[in-house]
RNA sequence: GGGGACGUAGUUCAGUUGGUUAGAACGCUGCCCUGUCACGGCAGAGGCCGCGGGUUCGAGUCCCGUCGUCCCCGCCA
């Protein structure tokens, strides 16, 4: 027997004609000597009818059908009385009048039903993956995820990118995060690692010269998860050669115009650009909410003695944070505020505006003027506060005064942030399918390294730094800017990339400016060392969260929504129950004993 | 590593100040029903209240521990 039509297929122009449909028991209407049916595949539900007048034998074999059976029917389909036509369902004008049923599989009552309105908790979900994704929203977001990757592969080899594979059995590098080992048979006590990300490979590949290389490959991260981190995830890493960061800036704005073309959306470019010193300093973060309105210093709206009376250090910047249409906050909502607030460093938090404006009128006044605010607008300030002999140590290094500051403005960020998803529902700013991108540039090539007490690379250390910053690579390493850019959707980093190094000799001069001895750096990476020197072409790149564009795509609220058979916050896959502790002769084999606490 | 929320029927949840036999809806089983589409009606089955310990005359409820799921901080070049 041949499948005709599929579920979610017939139409009134069908009216007539023989079809075979295959498929699940959505459900049955069993209104005793007429039995109704929806059979449902990915493509959606057909209503089969069953009637005892008609055909009582296959009347009473529809009664034995129960939820989730998989049946084969061939009937022929007619056009439903107007009055019985169901406007919820594409295939709503049409029934199918069986004339023959055949279970193909009967099926245990399952733990929960895929057409249940109510979803059951996600434990269950995860433990019963193929009931869950037979679900409308789980076939949509993984029909949704084929097409974005569909769509990105036939525009990158339009532009002349080769998908080329690099290899998931690789070598560890202490850099970045922690690596997932794999153990090797042949060599006891050595390990491969699965790639953090292709970017050696990648870079190769371009000393290789083939000009223009992608691939959307899964990448492995072993560090804690949260909603938007898994730690196996898809990126769309690219990599081209002779490359400005605008170009790379093209491609991708081009790329992710069809990307989301393909999930329904329309995106206009180009996208802005910003710092990542402005991005700190408007936003308080490096992956700017551009939904939501700026931060403003108001430092200026108050006088020293006033800044004195309140207790904030004079240096400081004075953050106002705007939030549109939430209103005044009562006490209740102001006491449950503050656990939002991360009072990391100094960093101080007003959260009581109207009482400020009591007290302090005139600025009050200055500061709503020079934040726009409305009436009906929240309003909170954060700002470092002042203590006694405070950051006098260390004789004022500087980049520790920077991270003073740098405390103050990110707390503010992360507060901006969290104000907004509570009040959400107030402002309405994340309704709407808004999507705002941005560029970030010019990051930080070092960040300090508080533990190790060492500079460390804030993107990797292959990214190339800005030509006019070279000369501060030894005497402050803080301030070198790197040709780094982030890119950005309402609040989300979408993906991360940059100009690389293509030169031996600034490369060396990197790993030395991270404290790495020459021995060091050749044990580490001494096949790229050398294969920069055999006439590497000036390239560059990016790295795109295949998942996270997905769940933006599918205004999904966690990246397990996009993906078939994700992780539980542990790490475990509940379906499949891993890890799993493995046989001593497994072990043996490999040369591991593992041992017991 | 730290903080928070949750865990009661197959599922989603309710369960009062610690007090008789732990409820509802959906699902499931049986019967009735020829135009339903979240069909309807009647009847019924179904509980290690996550697990372990404690307090108490008495614990789903209070306390301690533990396991699991989720969210956040740290971490994520």
């Amino acid at each position: 027997m041949r499948r005709t039509h599929t579920c979610g297929s017939l139409r009134a122009s069908d009216a007539g004609n023989k079809a075979v449909l295959m498929g699940w028991v959505n459900r049955r209407r069993d209104l005793g000597n007429l039995i109704f049916v929806d059979v449902r595949d990915r493509t959606g539900v057909t209503q089969v009818v069953f009637g005892k007048e008609m055909n009582p034998a296959l009347h009473g074999r529809a009664g034995e059908l129960r939820n989730e059976y998989v049946i084969a029917v061939v009937g022929s389909v007619k056009q439903r009385d107007p009055n019985t036509v169901n406007r919820n369902i594409p295939s709503g004008d049409v029934e199918v009048i069986a004339e023959e049923l055949r279970i193909l599989n009967e099926a245990k009552q399952p733990p929960f039903l895929p057409g249940e309105t109510v979803l059951p908790n996600e434990e269950l979900r995860l433990k019963y993956r193929y009931i869950d994704l037979r679900r409308d929203a789980m076939q949509f977001n993984i029909e949704l995820r084929h097409k974005v990757a569909l769509a990105i592969r036939d525009y990158l080899s339009a532009q002349g990118f080769f998908e080329i594979e690099t290899p998931f059995m690789t070598r560890s590098t202490p850099e970045g995060a922690r690596d997932y080992l794999v153990p090797s048979r042949v060599q006891p006590g050595s390990f491969y690692a699965l790639p953090q990300s292709p970017q050696l490979f990648k870079q190769i590949l371009m000393i290789a010269g083939f000009d223009r290389y992608f691939q959307i490959v899964r990448c492995f991260r072993d560090e804690d998860l949260r909603a938007d981190r898994q730690p196996e995830f898809t990126q769309i890493d690219l990599e081209i050669s002779y490359p400005q960061p605008e170009r790379v800036y093209e491609i991708v704005e081009g790329l992710l115009t069809i990307a989301f073309q393909a999930g329904g959306f329309r995106i206009n470019t180009p996208f802005p650009r910003m710092t990542y010193d402005e991005a700190i300093r408007l936003y308080g973060s490096d992956k700017p909410d551009m939904r939501l309105p700026v931060m403003v210093d108001v430092r200026g709206a108050f006088a020293h003695e006033q800044l004195a009376a309140l207790g904030i250090s004079p240096a400081s910047p004075v953050l106002a944070i705007r939030i549109p249409n939430v209103g005044e906050l009562s006490r209740k909502e102001r006491d449950e505020l503050k656990p939002l607030f991360n009072g990391r460093g100094n960093a101080k938090l007003f959260e009581d505006f109207k009482r400020l404006e009591k007290s302090f009128p005139v600025p009050a006044a200055t500061i709503r003027e020079q934040t726009g605010a409305q009436a009906s607008d929240l309003l909170v300030l954060v700002t470092g506060e002042s203590k006694v002999g405070e950051h006098k140590s260390e004789g004022g290094v500087k980049p520790e005064v920077k991270q003073h500051d740098q405390a103050v403005y990110t707390a503010a960020g992360l507060l901006r942030v969290s104000l907004a998803q509570r009040y959400a529902d107030r402002h309405g700013l994340f309704q709407g399918g808004e999507l705002r991108f941005l560029w970030v540039t010019d990051f930080p090539m070092f960040e300090y390294d508080e533990e190790g007490r060492r500079w460390a690379a804030a993107h990797h250390p292959f990214t190339s730094p800005h030509e006019r910053d070279m000369d501060k690579l030894e005497s402050d390493p803080g301030a070198v800017r790197a040709l780094a850019y982030d890119i950005v959707l309402n609040g989300t980093e979408l993906g991360s990339g940059s100009i690389r190094i293509h030169r031996q000799d600034i490369q060396q001069k990197i790993f030395h400016a991270l404290g790495m001895s020459q021995e060091e750096a050749r044990a580490r990476f001494g096949f790229f060392l050398e294969a920069l020197e055999y006439g590497t072409p000036p390239h560059g790149g990016i790295a795109l969260g295949l998942d996270r564009m997905v769940m933006i795509l599918a205004s999904a609220e966690s990246l397990r929504e996009v993906i078939p058979f994700p992780k539980t916050a542990r790490a475990v896959d509940l379906m499949v129950d891993a890890p799993t502790p493995v046989s001593e002769s497994q072990l043996k084999e490999l040369g591991i004993s593992v041992r017991k606490s």
